[in-house]
DNA sequence: CCTACCGATCGGTAGG
DNA sequence: CCTACCGATCGGTAGG
């Protein structure tokens, strides 16, 4: 897995791209505080110093992580909430993308370290990652808003958006792919839960 | 807060549950990883080495908040279960329990370290902390079985029970005391989310 | 991006 | 429980 040819500067296009998705997957597994830069170095075959010249500092690296995991889940519930015809469908579409991201191969560990180490950032860096959640969950509390509107839902309040995203985000906790359930069934059982007809 | 007295080996009969309650607080606030041992010394008013003459390690430490969270919640939860006459009001009891438990201040930080850190045990202890999450689960499930037949809800499977649990949980994440909210609400929004009748 | 390195911090311990 | 301390690790940097 580890290539043995010693990199140079003009080697790869996007080393630091490298760098993003290995503290990605570290910070996931370990958490922030317990992943020596060294370790992310190893992963993308640098020396332990190197890491620093693509990143000023490792909290740098941990607002990367952060800020693409939430783009990543933003660009693809947007998409799919332009897809659906009724409020369910659209409703559907978003529950099936947020969850994709979550728990598929490319995004679970931006997920799970957008969702678990982002206290570690500064004040700064961490402003600029809850002006993003709220864009970003502004497009579920709009859902509700026309799933109410047609009488799938009985309330849209703020606190039934808090605990859907509970419902939806402590998945990563559980889930395991090739545990039985697909991340479509997952889905599918969230809606029958909250959505009245059938 | 912090006592200028020079304690003494006889001074307080319990000091090793007053590290434990701080290292909750510490571990809740900063991580497990991001805490030092001498941040709880300080907080307790010992010097740096002295924590180690009531845990041998800093992950014994861990285990005694983990252990301690899970016991609290699942006395709680217990004692609630056994005061409701119907599956109804037993679910509704322990929610309330549940969370009192997660928002209150006495649990708030046992039960934050409990779901944010515990993937920092070495694998016996988390060995015996699932175990303790896994009786303490069953309580649910048992609840959720007989609300299946008594008509409230509609599947009980065990993704039915994680997704609740992700709920309810996941409010760590979000609510603040004097938030307009009350815990109660919250329970009562939850219970009218899942159950069908009213 | 590598080499070589520094200063600070940290978990843990010996001895009392 | 305190004093005094050690060895290891870690984030970060200078210079090339």
């Amino acid at each position: 897995m580890a290539a043995s040819r010693k990199p140079t500067a003009k080697d790869e296009p996007n080393r630091r791209a490298e760098i993003v998705r290995a503290a990605s997957r570290l910070f996931a597994e370990k958490g922030y505080a317990a992943t020596p830069i060294r370790d992310i170095a190893r992963a993308v075959d640098m020396q332990s110093g190197s890491p620093f010249y693509h990143f000023k500092t490792k909290h740098d690296m941990l607002k990367a992580v952060a800020l693409e995991g939430i783009a990543s889940i933003s660009r693809a519930v947007s998409k799919a909430a332009e897809r659906g015809d009724t409020p369910r469908a659209t409703f559907e579409a978003m529950l099936l993308a947020h969850l994709e991201q979550l728990l598929g191969d490319d995004g679970r560990h931006f997920a799970a370290t957008l969702l678990h180490e982002s206290h570690h950032l500064d004040p700064a860096a961490l402003a600029e990652l809850i002006e993003q959640k709220d864009a970003y969950e502004a497009l579920w509390q709009k859902a509700l808003r026309e799933l109410k509107r047609s009488g799938e839902i009985a309330d849209d309040s703020r606190v039934t958006r808090l605990l859907l995203m509970g419902a939806l985000n402590w998945t990563v906790q559980w889930y395991r792919p090739n545990g039985g359930r697909t991340v479509k069934q997952i889905a599918r059982q969230i809606s029958g839960m909250l959505l009245k007809s059938r």
